[in-house]
DNA sequence: AAAAGCATCCGAAACGTTTCGGAACTGTTA
DNA sequence: TAACAGTTCCGAAACGTTTCGGATGCTTTT
């Protein structure tokens, strides 16, 4: 492999003067650089990462660490998230590697200690936080650089990219309450995620703000999946009494399992029940061939690697803590599954 | 983070001598060796891959690089395959890094050059090799060291670890015509995987020393899941003329959909059709509770990274490429799913 | 004419490790 | 007594890069 005294000899400069036109100094002539990077392509030069990091503290490699769990495989959006920001990281020049180790997640911290210890890796991405993740204390704790793919507690002191759950869902009920309902029902994820915390407060938020007592919350938590939209339905509507006039899912996999309950339950959308999902298009269940087309609140996850990345590759950098704190953008698209509560 | 300096500081020796005692040297005293582990332990000692890979050319890091397929997530082999490296190259104090990649499977060499050209990597490891595998052919005259899982060709000349593929089916098919069987059935996986192609040739070496020429070969090749099984069986078994008194399936996920085939055709197993399966224990059915239980070739994929951990870390260091190629072993199980045909 | 500023360059040190060549002992043999 | 072998240790060089502190020459200001 040509190193960089090759590329010094091949065009005439010092070592000193080549690795810094290929860095793109200041203090270098236009010229010089120019030609300095074309004897280096030339050669095949490639900056040998183990030097680089030995003097400079950086290796360009930044990793994901996960535990082999069961829902990990099946999980399509892991792959797609995975590949996603190793396609990021490799636009910044940057090396993305996942390791994937059979530790459980509580012993999950020993091999960041090793993963950082030897110094292979610059930064970390840390994906499903959960309140009181002892993942981002130790981190911090050992001042290793890392991104959160969603964030910890409110107003939290590290990088982070998220959208803005609490703002959604408040959107979300609010546009119902406008509408006149009441008894709106929330099918929210598992309740140790943050990001469902952050939406249950949008949600009582909203209510609040209608003049709805907490009383009349009406919530079901558990894994987001048509399962607990069908369970939930039937359960919420089946029953004696007044039943909810809406419903919001947190994901459109919920709702695909509310409108087959409401079919089953011969209910009618939206005059008997109005629907509300979040989209993140995660499940391939297209959300305007619902029947009826289905409202919703709409991020795309796709969209979160490049923003991710860019916070990491930052944060390395040295950057304010300020800037790596990003928020993503969402809209409300309203199709025809929500309507006036029958009176 | 601790240096060896400051390990060599702290015992009174120089850092050659720490050095030396750490990585088991011969010239180190026992006692001094033991000390110095003691105290490198106790400051905490990690050494710096970096610096390592800068003097001695190892870094210690292996990888894999994948394309990102649409199948890849939903394989749960692929997640556990990982983690079974993981914690094999961990056990060896290396690390073992995943790189999935959005390039499609032709350009993938370019990312392997990246890997390699900056210096971060070892080693590879290339799983679902094909005949002409173009990775194989690039690591080897760039003169990376590499491992396959399986092999390409008869008679490679690079390291692996694989199953008696061929050995294998040449004993299940001659156990059929041992008992008398004719006409048997073969449904391989799809054609172009290298192991698929051994198989064949098993099965084949097999008929021919029974005495059975080419023309009585029933194949049938395709992705080896219960629709296949299904589909052939009833292609085979429902067609007018002479029918397979056998059928031989390259995987339990097969033999399922052939069990139900000939369940609905109204044939039983053995008395009218004898079926065998190879099981590599992917899928989680349990062959023991097929009715009637199904007898199979048992080579569990599981017991096979330790040996391709081995085999990398070995031709890393630099041995012989006869002793970096190996065949795991297998067993045929007989249970209750094969008897001598209908006369 | 001297001083100051600027653009462009370079030598040398540093990062943390391994390893080559040899040194300083001890005990043994000629 | 000298030569030798064996054991245990160490200094210094090397790996490829970045960066600090300065050097050089040229232009502009005082």
């Amino acid at each position: 492999m040509a190193t960089l005294k090759d590329v010094a000899k091949a065009s005439g400069l010092s070592v000193t003067q080549v690795s810094r036109a290929l860095n793109n100094h200041s203090d270098v002539n236009e010229a010089t650089r120019d030609k300095v990077k074309a004897v280096a392509r030339s050669l095949h030069y490639s900056p040998n990462l183990s030097a680089r990091k030995l003097v400079s503290g950086r290796s360009g490699m930044v990793g994901l660490v996960v535990p082999l769990m069961p829902d990990l495989a099946s999980d399509g959006v892991f792959m797609e998230g995975v590949a996603g920001l190793s396609t990021q990281f490799s636009d910044r020049d940057m090396q993305f590697v996942l390791h994937v180790t059979r530790e459980s997640e509580q012993a999950i911290i020993p091999v960041y200690k090793r993963l950082i210890g030897n110094g292979a890796l610059d930064g970390f991405v840390l994906m499903h936080p959960d309140e009181n993740d002892c993942r981002a204390s130790y981190l911090a704790r050992e001042g290793v650089p890392f991104v959160v793919h969603g964030r910890i507690g409110t107003d939290p002191d590290h990088a982070y990219f998220d959208i803005d759950n609490e703002g959604i869902f408040y959107d979300l009920t609010q546009h119902l309450t406008a509408l006149g309902h009441r008894r709106i029902a929330f099918l929210n994820g598992l309740s140790w995620r943050t990001y469902v915390g952050a939406r249950l407060r949008g949600y009582q938020r909203a209510l609040r703000d209608a003049g709805i007592g907490p009383e009349q919350e009406i919530i079901r938590n558990g894994e987001m999946t048509e399962a607990l939209g069908l369970v939930s339905s039937v359960e919420l509507f089946a029953a004696d009494g007044p039943t909810p006039t809406a419903v919001i899912c947190g994901s459109v996999r919920i709702a695909k399992g509310v409108y087959q309950a409401l079919n089953v339950l011969g209910l009618s959308i939206p005059q008997d029940v109005s629907v509300l999902a979040h989209d993140d298009h995660l499940s391939q269940i297209q959300t305007a061939a619902f029947f009826p087309a289905l409202s919703v609140s709409d991020a795309p996850l796709s969209e979160s690697w490049k923003p991710l990345a860019d916070c990491l590759a930052d944060a390395i950098a040295g950057a304010d803590l300020a800037d790596v704190q990003r928020i993503g953008s969402h809209q409300i698209i309203l199709r025809h599954s929500t309507a006036a509560p029958r009176r």
